[in-house]
Parts: structure tokens; C-alpha cells; sequence
RNA sequence: CGGGGUGUAGCGCAGCUUGGUAGCGCGUCUGGUUCGGGACCAGAAGGUCGCAAGUUCAAAUCUUGUCACCCCGACCA
């Protein structure tokens, strides 16, 4: 006989009480991952695979409608390539893994195990790039990279992660900009419309932008304990690395030119955002557009006659409106154990469907995001699952949208900003005179650091909030991940 | 690299102060009864107590050394 408890359970530790172990618990138990033998990596299990194979086919998609195209350039990089552009190896050499040895013998140039392929990529364009019709070249890849982190946390840092990493070369600097833009308004979109997270957009600082980019642009989320994640980046490079690596083009007017950079990534890290903004007390809560099971079918009783039949049958409709469904037919559990796993991995719908509903022609239909349970005809079950997970998407965002303004704040003064900072933690949107100086000194005495200049400007007054000197920018400031 | 902490069954831990040859919860396996919110009963398997040396009749426990991992700082998607 099944225990008759009406309280929920859950095995993980409570978000407010410790979030960091929260999150542990979280991609733990759910299969995401798991921990390898080699320090700071970490083992992506199906599961966890399986999101990011979805953000993968969503983010493709938009990429090609774009016109970009995939490719692959080799993982290990000469030194002396890398070496080329002294901005960018100055901000990469701490973290850069060598290969030393071939076999039994020792390379005369050490090989980098890539950190970011600007550089390999560079080499191969300025062959490539020699006239004005050779432009735009516009290339993505999906790789892994490796940068050795001296701490490391599953999908938010990590030594070795996967990403797509863009990288165009244009004619003109205006042509440059508009895809440095145009690719981070992809991105944005991307994380509304699939992930369900709400994100401030703008430009980094000098002292936060990519080594060796002539402006970064970023996307921010806030996650539930008032941290930011970086979940994207849009670099416009100028001619930094054309100069360097000489990709250089005989324009329209007959004259040789030195072309304009962009590149732009997304990793697996998002998928600590997806985990750290709409996760709760019971677990993971996947956006319905990237979870590996959209829908899962739990039979009640499933020993009785017909119950399995009319499950699978259910399904079987399901799967043919291209919705991803699985059916949980295990006799090894009991209901309520699919209940919470179900809830637990952060299924957007369940489906119950036991002998009684199957008399009465019906289903019951839980939302992960609320745990509302309805009952659902199931002549129409299709077109309602459509419309439930709908709703599930503009639920979780909505609630996104709503913990993330709840934990933004203005500062007009530098106690202001502290108070913010240390107890209230979120955002804070204050006033910045635009010098590194000060950048520095707010991240010694608060560990908060500038996250961007956002593209929506407002004027919180005339002074920074740190040195009283002219303001030049608003600028969202945080801790950040 | 600075500061702190932890190593005992697959996972989470207790035992250590005051030495006496290892235990709890979860999980796993077997059988049965269950199955609409993490089922129950009965039984079973599983540990050179991180490693090494020392003290002792006797070490998970005391001493010394060593290794590994974790957390907080510095650095970063």
C-alpha cells in the first residue's frame, strides 16, 4: 500500500538555505552530468546531452537564416600563431594547455590546446579573403575548448566545455558592427524565446571586454540568488587580428584593404543559467523548447487491463503532433516516485492517465512550473498539450522576468550601492564616470564588478557613484558567475 | 598561490576527545504483498577506515609525514 502523504518530498537542499549546494544537488540527481577523473572536466550524461543537442538545432537554425554557414578548424593551435596578437595571448596565456609531446618525442614548437580560435581561424582567412567578392565570410563552429580554470563548477566553469564560436570578416566597419549586433540580437531573442530568460543586453567595459576585440557586447541573466551569468557575447574586433594575422582584400575602388573582424559564442554554460534561474525547490524546470522530453505519459495502475494500451496510444498522438514524449511504463516504481522524478528533471507536463480517467474518456495534466493539475478531454489532447506548454514557456518567463526585476535596484549614492551589493544582491544600475580606475576599486570593496553598459540608457544623475566625478554611463553592476 | 575544511560501503554521514578490531540512513540484490504523490515486510551482499611510517599487547581513534578533494579569496564563458 502507498503511503498516503500529502506532503511533497524532496531530497535536494533547499535553494534559500544554500543555493551553490542546491544547484549540486540539482545537476546531480537529474542526470546531467557527472564528475570525471580529470580535474575540473566534467562527464555531459544523455540527458544532459540531450539539451544542449536542442540548443544546438535551435541556434543552427537562426544561424543559417542568417547565412552563416558551419565549419571546423583544428583543436590544436602552434604557439607562435597564437602568439601573433599580444592583446589576446596576454589575456588567455594563464589559462592555455600545451601540448608538449608527440609520442615518445619532444615538439620543437609547443602545440596550445585552444582557449578560443580567433587566431587558427585568422591564419586560414587571410588566405581565403582576397577580394571584395570573397566578403562578407561569415563561419560558425561547434567545438570544445579547453581553459585551464584553477576553480571550476559543472557547466558554469569548467576546464574543458563546449560552445559555438562565430567568426565573420566584412569589408567595412559598419558591416562589422551591424553583425556584431545583429548576431547578439540573435542571441537575445534565442534566450527569450527558447530558454524563457529575461537577459540585459549592452556593452562591456574596457577592462571586462575580449582580449583583443575592439568592443564587446554581452547579454546578462540574473540567477535566483541575485548572481549574474554572462549567457552570451557579440565581439566586434575591429582590425585588431586582420592587421596581425594580414587578411587583407582588393576592394571595389582597387585598393588593398585590411579587413573587419567579428566573432561571437555561446557555451554550455547556458545551461547553468537554465538551472540557476527557473530551478526551484523541487528540482530542475526545463523551457519547454529545449527540454529532451516535452511530455511524459504515466500510466496508474498500469497492471489492470488496457491501461498500458491506452497510454501508449496517447503518446503515439502526441509524438505525431512532433511533440517529444516519452512513456514511463516501469512496474518497478510506484506512481508517486514517477511523480517527483518527473518533477524532479524538470519534465514541462505530465500526463496521468489511469482506469478511471480512461472510463470517464479523460486525462490529468500537470504543469511542472505551477504543479496545477487539470483535467483534459482526451478527444482534443493534442491541441490542449500544445497550448499548455504554451503557457508553461510565458509562465516561467514571466516569473524570470519577475524575480529579475524584484532584484535590480538603483544607487544613487556609494552606501546606496554597498547596501545593494551586500545585503539586498541583484543588479544594481548606477552611475559610472567611465574609468577603469574606479571599475577596479568598486570590485576591491564590493566584489561587484560592471556586467554592461546596457543599450537603454537612463539618467540616475550627473556624478559616479563611486568617485563623484561626471557620469558618462549608466551601468548594471553585480557579482557575477 | 594565501586562508579554512574534509577523507570511514555506490551516495550521505556517525564513531575519534577517553585506543579493544566498524555502524546508521539512502541505494543495490532475492522473495512476497502493493501500485491515483518518493510503498511495506522478510532476508542478503557490500569497507585493507586516503596512503605511509611510528607509539602500543592492541590504532578508524594517538603522533609524524604524505597525497587527494572541497569551500572562501585572486583569475575567468
Amino acid at each position: 500500500m502507498a503511503k498516503k502523504n500529502e506532503e511533497f518530498v524532496t531530497h535536494i537542499t533547499s535553494r534559500d538555505e544554500d543555493f551553490s549546494r542546491w544547484y549540486t544537488d540539482v545537476i546531480m540527481q537529474t542526470d546531467l552530468v557527472d564528475y570525471s577523473d580529470v580535474k575540473g572536466c566534467m562527464v555531459i550524461k544523455p540527458y544532459g546531452y540531450a539539451i544542449w543537442e536542442l540548443i544546438q538545432k535551435e541556434l543552427d537554425a537562426r544561424f543559417k537564416a542568417t547565412g552563416h554557414k558551419n565549419a571546423y578548424f583544428p583543436l590544436l593551435i602552434p604557439e607562435s600563431l597564437l602568439k601573433k596578437e599580444e592583446e589576446h595571448v596576454e589575456g588567455f596565456a594563464p589559462e592555455v594547455a600545451w601540448v608538449t609531446m608527440g609520442g615518445n618525442e619532444v615538439l620543437a614548437e609547443r602545440l596550445a590546446i585552444r582557449p578560443t580560435s580567433e587566431t587558427i581561424i585568422c591564419s586560414m582567412y587571410s588566405k581565403w579573403v582576397q577580394s571584395y567578392r570573397d566578403l562578407p565570410l561569415l563561419l560558425n563552429q561547434w567545438c570544445n575548448v579547453v581553459r585551464w580554470e584553477k576553480s571550476t563548477r559543472p557547466f558554469l566553469r569548467t576546464s574543458e566545455f563546449l560552445w559555438q564560436e562565430g567568426h565573420t570578416v566584412h569589408a567595412t566597419e559598419e558591416d562589422a558592427q551591424n553583425e556584431t549586433m545583429k548576431m547578439l540580437g540573435v542571441y537575445e531573442e534565442f534566450a527569450y524565446n527558447v530558454l524563457a530568460i529575461p537577459v540585459v543586453t549592452g556593452q562591456k567595459s574596457e577592462k571586462e571586454k575580449f582580449a583583443g576585440a575592439e568592443r564587446t557586447y554581452t547579454m546578462e541573466a540574473l540567477m535566483q540568488d541575485g548572481k549574474a551569468l554572462q549567457m552570451g557575447t557579440s565581439h566586434n574586433l575591429g582590425q585588431h587580428f586582420a592587421k596581425v594575422y594580414d587578411i587583407k582584400f582588393l576592394d571595389k575602388d582597387g585598393q588593398l584593404k585590411y579587413a573587419y573582424q567579428t566573432s561571437w559564442g555561446v557555451s554550455t554554460r547556458m545551461i547553468g543559467g537554465i538551472i540557476m534561474v527557473h530551478g526551484d525547490e523541487r528540482g530542475l524546470m526545463l523551457p519547454p523548447k529545449i527540454a529532451p522530453i516535452q511530455v511524459m505519459v504515466l500510466p496508474i495502475a498500469q497492471h489492470k487491463e488496457g491501461v498500458i494500451e491506452k497510454a501508449q496510444e496517447l503518446c503515439d498522438i502526441l509524438i505525431a503532433k512532433g511533440l517529444r514524449v516519452e512513456l514511463d511504463d516501469r512496474d518497478t516504481v510506484s506512481a508517486g516516485f514517477k511523480f517527483n522524478e518527473c518533477e524532479l528533471k524538470g519534465i514541462p507536463v505530465r500526463i496521468e492517465i489511469g482506469p478511471r480517467d480512461i472510463e470517464n474518456g479523460v486525462c490529468i495534466v500537470v504543469r511542472r512550473d505551477t504543479l496545477e493539475k487539470q483535467t483534459i478531454e482526451l478527444t482534443n489532447i493534442g491541441e490542449e498539450i500544445d497550448k499548455i506548454l504554451a503557457e508553461v514557456h510565458n509562465g516561467i518567463l514571466k516569473k524570470a522576468t519577475e524575480m529579475r526585476d524584484s532584484k535590480t535596484f538603483l544607487a544613487k549614492d556609494y552606501s546606496e550601492f554597498k547596501d545593494a551589493i551586500e545585503n539586498k544582491k541583484g543588479f544594481v544600475k548606477a552611475m559610472w564616470c567611465g574609468e577603469t580606475e574606479c571599475e577596479l576599486q568598486i570590485k576591491e570593496e564590493t566584489g561587484a564588478t560592471t556586467r554592461c553598459m546596457p543599450f537603454e540608457q537612463e539618467n540616475l544623475g550627473n556624478v559616479c557613484v563611486h568617485c563623484g566625478k561626471p557620469a558618462k554611463k549608466m551601468v548594471y553592476y553585480a557579482k557575477a558567475y
